[in-house]
DNA sequence: CTGCCCGCTGAGACCTCCCTCAGGTAGCGG
DNA sequence: CCGCTACCTGAGGGAGGTCTCAGCGGGCAG
């Protein structure tokens, strides 16, 4: 997408309703949108390559959302495909990501939230920018979405406990003082109990372990926390 | 800064105790870091257009660091600056932004939302994307930190009213009804009660009136709500 | 082995946010 | 001027997030 030309949108989903408010919104926001109902159409217009994104519901009749992603980029064909998901049980079939998706979007959805990401998708792809993920074993931390994956599943987490996790994760494997979680998660000047990062830590370890991931965050007796293997 | 390069970041504070943590936090990121004490120091440092980004305290003894950005502007220096506030009420004697300043961090902070504020930075200078801002009168929608201010006093805004707002200007001046906004805000398929647009359209009066805009939000009986002047 | 200290965790207070409901108010047509 | 309807708003409940505190348990030094 070359600066001041309209976005091609490329909207791809089973519901009239949805095409229809999603056709309006986008046009609004000053993009130019082609929708398409089933998968196969989908992939004959996805092939001509003039979309710089798609918004692609994986429900779909005839071929679905996930076929019609790995068909694309098993041509060869980039442009960059935003997944439109039902409901949360739904994306667990696949790992989108690997597949080559550049995002997702949970139904319900309001329109804000996915114009939001549609729009990084959009940047990401015209600067060339690729997303800042950091990657702990099967960890994965989004640093522009906030949202952490362990092994596909989606580990929802809080905003602090979320802070803390990416603040362990940015010096994986080394030791971090109480002190030093304190200072970076919950601001310089700050005279709190140190027990408030016991007390989150704990939170982060019944999540992560609820998604999977036990044993990831060690106590290191008299120094502090350390987030997967040492180096 | 070109890609793979560290990026070299001016420091610039008073107090010894913030200079030393955002040396070393900023070093464990894999950025050079210079440190300076004061306005003159600084402005010498600047000077050079050595540096991708600069942290620039206001209160600073010698120089502020509203008078070090001014003339840093002056000189055609176009480095992009970090104000750091210790205080909200600080900000309020000139406006940061139209002097040319990239963004602002309050005091006290944690180190991991300056940290993204931060490269928030470099990536739009690296890439030479503008900041992401709708302005309707002396409103101004900071759509990447999802903040709002008006005459350069922070409106402090919950996620469902900045969303609402949000939507309501990135139409200004056309009339959006409520089931629209329902839509865009809330998501699709929702049910709810048309009466939450009302109460929300009322928070969110409430709030900017308190920052001093009255009558931003007008109602347009027996159609919906309109954010400014008409077009 | 024993005692101390560090770390862990359950309970709970407090706050903000989100939404609902019911009653009040104001604009507008007749 | 009356009444209907749309809109506004105060009150309140429920949920989640943040932080404190106190008591428990386990590792480690002596």
């Amino acid at each position: 997408m070359l600066a001041g030309m309209r976005p091609q949108i490329l909207v791809v989903d089973d519901e009239p309703g949805v095409r229809k408010a999603l056709d309006r919104g986008l046009r609004a926001e000053g993009m130019d949108v082609t929708v398409a109902a089933d998968g196969p159409t989908a992939l004959r217009l996805a092939r001509t390559g003039s979309f710089d994104a798609i918004l692609l519901d994986i429900m779909l009749p005839g071929l679905s959302g996930y076929r019609v992603l790995e068909e694309l980029r098993a041509d060869g064909i980039a442009t960059p495909v935003l997944l439109v998901s039902a409901k949360d049980g739904e994306v667990d079939q696949a790992d989108g990501l690997d597949l080559g998706a550049d995002g997702y979007v949970v139904k319900p959805f309001s329109f804000v939230v996915l114009l939001a990401q549609l729009r990084a998708t959009l940047r990401r792809a015209a600067t060339g920018t690729p997303r800042d993920l950091i990657r702990v074993g099967p960890l994965t931390i989004d640093r522009e979405a906030r949202t952490v994956r362990y092994d596909d599943a989606d580990v929802p987490l809080s905003p602090r406990e979320y802070t803390l996790l990416e603040v362990l994760a940015t010096r994986a494997g080394t030791v971090r003082t109480k002190q030093e979680l304190l200072n970076e998660v919950w601001g310089d000047e700050w005279a709190a109990t140190r027990n408030v990062v016991e007390v989150y830590i704990g939170y982060l370890r019944r999540k992560l372990s609820a998604a999977g991931a036990d044993g990831l965050v060690r106590t290191v007796r008299g120094h502090g926390y350390q987030l997967g293997d040492p180096l």
